[in-house]
DNA sequence: GATGAATGAGGTTTCATTCAT
DNA sequence: CATGAATGAAACCTCATTCAT
């Protein structure tokens, strides 16, 4: 393998269970910390201390304290995966309760966000500061694009979307933000609000006739 | 005068101003550099290098580095409002093509964006760690969270929203994070195809049937 | 000036007295403490605390610890030099007895090494690790070689040397190692004993007529 | 034997054959990478890899870094002195031609730098700081002294030298000092001018009058 | 008021050596 | 006996802030 190759002498290529259950303590004490306090504020001493390691061990695994980040970012998107994945936020299908299937997904991003909103600001700092931290989450965020996408060419033609590719993005997109603002407070809305909002604009988006004839059938709510 | 008396042989420049200029010129430095290399990567000696003031004149204006920060983060603020002002974003009114209109206030806040992307990344950045300025920042939003939900509630019952508090924020939120996407790019996705997008999504929200014709008018563009 | 230009905002260019009294007083520091315990078991602290002032002031003269020691090798080298110059050394003439002329030389030579030989035997442990160090050593050294091949040529064609510049150099050399050999011991010889030998053979190589008639005419001393 | 007593519990002794085998593979390792990196730069894990041990057996071994050098030294001085010898440098006679005699010598001790330059770059380094190599490289040196002396004395009468122990050591150390000079360069000369001239130093140091007349013979060359 | 020299805590990283497996 | 994981002191360097001039 040359992943082994290139790490030698330098960092440490696990090999025995000893050696691996470190570098998970490792791992799993900075995705905490970093969630916590944040990446500059949180000390490779502190990773150290919080692993039950000592500071040397924490560099006989890692070259730079920015590879434990990306490597509790991978960490992270594992855990955010098996989350969307165990909600079955991805065996949708039209045939159910349009507006339903719609708060169901976003629902099931808020929860991912949940797990996790402390490191998912973080991660969205250093995305913004470090390239490499960017490619990393961009990576992961095209996947879900390109997810979405699929599903809505699947439903076409019951949906008319012009641009699936781009509607997917711009979907994927909004409803991040939204979730994010949910996860962080701040727009001084409560999140029923927001979440009902963000179904009735997708909701419009996507499926026009229905959404315009529930506008009629309810109106006046809330 | 006894004016002149009092400031003999510096009679230049009365104090006070002289002192605001200065306190202007280390706010523009900062504003600048923290744009060009982030906060982090700013040190306070190369702020007094670029202001051509002297590092404790700094401090005698400013109890902190991130007093100076939030001084440039108001700075920002203002100068993002006055593009929008001046772009007119605000003297919309529902009497012009919904399309247009929709596009206008997108083009123009990705302008706005524009001006100076790297300090808007770096308020980001900021906001998400520094509670201080988190508030900052959404008192700020939250300005053009009201200013939306006001036109929007103007546009009533033409539009028929349910929640115009909440619209309002969720269609902020998500053309921010769509501008944003456009800005910083990795969507892989271009910006036209972007903007063109959540036109679309806005227009089918606001204005349902016109949207729904508009697609029946020109079926299978792109 | 193009100096101050380049070590901008990195180090600190004595503007002030106290300023330059700092830098000296580092550099002092860092000549002894090298020259007693060695340039790597010698560290910024120390040279801190021997030139008492704190860490940071020194990185403000000092990018590197390589750099004070650059610096501290050109205070030696003046040092050195300066011994030569007030011992004579160099207003030499063929005119005096011979083997006094080069049993002064040879004198100063010790004399010039004796004022600091630790700090000799760092630099030349530097100059071995070092391509800059031994960049600066060498461009001494071979200010010696000229100095001395000038000489060897202005004294022609009392003596016949083939080619003065490289008799220079071998000259200065062999001069040099045995003149440390006397500074640190080692050889099991005593000093007296070293330098005769030294001036003979330099003698003989140089006035071969007059030494050997030398020889004759004191044969079997010791 | 009362060595393998005191040994005991630090260090192994090697009894075995294989456990032989591979305290000479770490030596051999360390020789390689001390005289390519240097001893500071050469880590005790670099030595078991390149001996193809554990860092654990190293230490079974050598208590110490600095022993695994003090060995590698000692292999280094068997085989610069199995040059030496192979070369023929030691059974020289008086006569042979004196100028060829010389420079065979000179021409042999190049040949043995040569064999490691770096790690002869290193030993020197090594002697300057720590007092135990220090013996060892003088130990090692006054063997030559010594080997010099004998031989200047079996040439008595014919060369008349007045002190012949004093006269091996200087001698020696010159030539040693230009051997670097060429090995190392930085004196701006080339070698072939440089070990003409020490040719033709030591000639007239010991055989005065033959090299007097070698001069008058062919004068005017170069 | 202004200047810029001085401070020193704190951060990251290395590596000789020990010791559990 | 060998292995290689773990240790932790110690090194270098940065920079926000203070303070003498």
């Amino acid at each position: 393998m040359n992943m082994a190759e290139r790490d030698q002498d330098k960092t440490r290529v696990p090999r025995q269970r000893r050696s691996v259950e470190t570098k998970q303590k490792i791992v799993a004490a900075a995705l905490k910390l970093f969630s916590e306090k944040g990446f500059h504020a949180t000390n490779t001493k502190a990773i150290a201390k919080e692993a039950q390691v000592a500071v040397g061990s924490v560099y006989s695994y890692y070259t730079d304290k920015m590879e434990i980040f990306k490597d509790a970012l991978a960490l992270f998107h594992e855990h955010f995966s098996e989350i969307l994945r165990s909600h079955g936020a991805l065996r949708l299908n039209a045939s159910q309760n349009k507006r339903e299937l719609i708060r169901d997904v976003i629902e099931t991003v808020i929860k991912a966000h949940e797990v996790d909103p402390g490191f998912h600001r973080e991660m969205n700092i250093m995305a913004l500061s470090y390239p490499e931290v960017k490619d990393m989450a961009e990576k992961e965020l095209r996947f879900f694009f390109k997810m979405t996408a699929r599903l809505l060419r699947s439903w076409q033609p019951e949906i008319r979307i012009r641009d699936p590719e781009a509607a997917a993005t711009v979907i994927i997109l909004a409803a991040n933000s939204i979730v994010e603002a949910v996860a962080f407070g701040g727009t001084g809305i409560g999140r029923e609000r927001l979440v009902e909002a963000t179904v009735d604009m997708l909701h419009h988006y996507l499926w026009p006739q229905e959404a315009s004839q529930a506008i009629d059938v309810s109106p006046e709510t809330e």
